[in-house]
DNA sequence: TATGAATGAGTCTTCATTCAT
DNA sequence: AATGAATGAAGACTCATTCAT
């Protein structure tokens, strides 16, 4: 089915994100290979996680490059954000929630850079006035991850349709949960 | 040394909840127990996780009790409910984040309930005109979630100060990321 | 480059008596074909080995029929011998060392056939006097393939100078290591 | 059945050196033991091997010791060099024959002592007109280990019965095939 | 209660082998 | 003839669990 890298990856982040400990067995039978051949491409379990992070952290630099977070109203910069990364959410999510299987230190800094772009955004929108500058820059960055994360798991569940993911991420996060007249 | 049922389930939690594959081995040091003992008190791995989502719902049920809920101004009890709730937070982050470790169909049909509670709080929130209708009820009960299991990782890490965690929670939840005059 | 059989098989000797558990991969590069090609050639591991035996016990035919070792006086026969075998000492040696590498019936009653013939040059040498009776003549016939096999590996590893080898083990083999006058 | 730590060894040696390929399963099997107290005993293959190393080295310069090599008449030493030597002649054939399975350098190195006390003591009968001068004392050496090996394996299978073994070796490799009135 | 020995049941990984190009 | 993809089978290794001390 699928064999080439990167639908494997994209198989095995599916089946990992929800199961951390998933077999190499399962991920292999969740991507439509062979165990044998899941090694081929990846040698070993490590490596298979290595490139997983190195997949997430290309496609959430293309996103904040995408969305020029670093430049025009921080409000606009944020949801241009979520445009750009909601189609990514599960592999961000990944990376995000499961940092702590990476051993390797090169993942873990880069990881730290997305995450200081993303803080810095909102650091210039709390020095514009656009946020509150009530809660630290880096959680709102943290929360806005641990969001984009949720909205992650309940596509992939069916809680939430593809559509309204936008929206509720960037809804709840802006605005907060409470109505305004 | 800690050798009561109780300090063990939250030692595990720990371990587990940043690395879901550690070993019974790392999880009885890390409770300063031995292995046997360990699984004296445990029969088995299983029982182990299982008992860890037990006492996640009781602590969840009776945050829920103490904060009642069902009563009052609704924003008021998400306030009351998330003081009540933080102080369990990486118990509920465990329960909530890694369900799919449970097979166990009582421990998922007790969570669902749990969430439906919450659930149902914001739609009363949302009918007596203090939440905003735009966002699914029960997307506002899971980003709720989300953020708390963010804000438990945070103050574990030490990214978060303690006694921030309310305020980094709350105020993020209901008044979200924009700053009003 | 070498694409005849026998030139991959003694390639694959000198791999594989150094490293018995080498990989068919390996010894393709040893002998310089690939991998498909060396399964062309011969189909199987087991084949390969099985081949490998038949060419030593080949050589080892014809270097007995070629010493003449059932005429002459046993002395000089085992001279002649070590002449004509010791340019297959590395064959050899693997056969004789790696014996229980064949599973093959054929190959063990063979090297058994070729065993018999050496035992009896002995044994005749015995009788006519030339050979010490204190000591089997099977033994006699077992020990001169351990030195053989010596001599061949201390040759390839260049512990043994080439035009030494014949010296080495005749000498020592016929005569002992004391001295006499 | 075995379970102390050198007769596992032993065992383990006992199928090696018939089959350096054997899985650590057949090793377990022959030693009576399951496979996974044999990895909990030595914690890998590479370790049961090493470990076959350290045992046949501390065997050896046991025996080189018990011989007192470095003394007396060079012909009367290598005669109680054999003595000394025979019991273990398994275990020092497996390091002889099988050098090229130890990577560990340490292990290597120290075989090359043993073997330059082995070499002296050759080196020292030349010297002493006890041994003949043709032949290299290294020669000399190997061939020792060689015969030694081979006597080894054949009174394990039998060929060669154990109270023969040494007049065997010592005969042989002093005194050589050819009879002397 | 702690410790260490022991093992069945997996999991990870490699290899021989085949096939299509 | 060579190369690379693919995999079943097998080997190395780990872990949860039990038992005896």
């Amino acid at each position: 089915m699928a064999t080439d890298r990167e639908s494997v990856l994209l198989a095995a982040v599916g089946l990992l994100s929800r199961q951390p400990t998933a077999a190499m067995d399962e991920i292999a039978r969740a991507a439509g290979i062979s165990r044998a051949t899941l090694h081929r491409l990846f040698p070993g379990r490590e490596a298979l996680i290595h490139e997983i992070g190195t997949l997430a952290l290309a496609r959430m630099g293309a996103a904040l490059d995408a969305a020029t977070v670093e430049e025009g109203d921080p409000v606009a910069a944020v949801r241009r954000l979520a445009d750009a990364v909601i189609p990514h959410a599960q592999l961000v999510a990944f990376i995000s929630g499961e940092s702590r299987l990476f051993d390797d230190d090169a993942i873990n800094d880069a990881w730290d850079r997305v995450d200081a772009r993303v803080a810095a955004l909102f650091l210039r929108g709390q020095q514009s006035g656009a946020f509150r500058i009530e809660l630290p820059a880096s959680w709102l960055s943290e929360a806005f991850f641990d969001l984009l994360a949720g909205v992650g798991w309940a596509v992939q569940d069916g809680r939430l349709a593809h559509r309204e993911s936008n929206r509720a991420l960037t809804e709840l996060f802006l605005g907060g949960a409470v109505r305004r007249d």
